[in-house]
DNA sequence: TTCTGGGTTTAGACTTAATCCAGACTTTGT
DNA sequence: ACAAAGTCTGGATTAAGTCTAAACCCAGAA
């Protein structure tokens, strides 16, 4: 089963185990930005005995191998986002959620020229309350 | 001494105390983006009986009464940003380091009209190396 | 001056995220 | 089947941050 992901991780020259896949179903396919506790919880339903040290370790590995991004910007957590292409974040003040904003949706000056600085990649990281739907 | 600072504490509406000058001398005057062990670690050579609860308490409260920013974006840690204008962060990829870039610096486009968002700030957050001088 | 009460500070216990480690287990290649 | 390399585990450890109860300080009232 799920073929597709072995080959996605062998690729990324990560030798593929059964947490491993676990964690990669998870984290590679969810819509969240969860937290390696998050991962840890909910990976556990599908394989109990998965240890906490097991799912620090992949993500960490995938984080190395560029199947994942670590984000550094929500309330005092490390949280991982599996979107790989540009995009900027909306971050939720009332409960923390932080939302992918497309990269097309805000437009940003030319930063690569700036004095002093090499930049590697840069995003918009914006905060405040969504809008209820109005009628 | 220091009325300037005592001044500035009372306007903020923060009752001063010897501790909370003493933070605020570090705080508010450095250049850096310190977390609040480092402040703590600076603020008891001159005052070493100081408690870390209360470097706690004091920087919150500042945050509070808008002193200072809360900052979430650096390797996991919280840092506090005495600069309570806009601008934006570039932080180095060897070091961490976190340096101001002047909100001038980078045009960012439209950003309050985002459907579904009320945005209530946001900034350009970059990562790469510093350029060394080249002669 | 002494008393009193609110706000402030303290040390230490506690919580939670994250890392480290040594031994056990699995896989791979021969 | 075996050895070597790689992976996983539970538990100990570290570090950031929070909480709490008791002590402290000081301004105003008596």
């Amino acid at each position: 089963m799920n073929l597709e992901l072995i080959e996605r991780l062998k690729e990324a020259g990560v030798q593929p185990s059964a947490q491993r896949l676990a964690v990669a179903e998870f984290v590679l396919e969810t819509e969240q930005h969860p937290s390696a506790d998050q991962v840890l919880e909910q990976v556990q339903n599908a394989l109990p005995m998965l240890s906490r040290a097991t799912v620090y370790n992949t993500l960490h590995l995938f984080v190395e191998k560029g199947l994942l991004r670590q984000l550094v910007i929500s309330e005092g957590r490390v949280v991982f986002d599996p979107r790989l292409e540009p995009h900027h974040h909306f971050i939720d003040d009332e409960t923390g959620d932080i939302e992918d904003v497309p990269w097309s949706a805000v437009k940003v000056g030319d930063v690569t020229g700036l004095k002093g600085y090499e930049v590697r990649e840069y995003m918009v990281v914006m905060r405040g309350t969504k809008v209820k739907k109005r009628r």
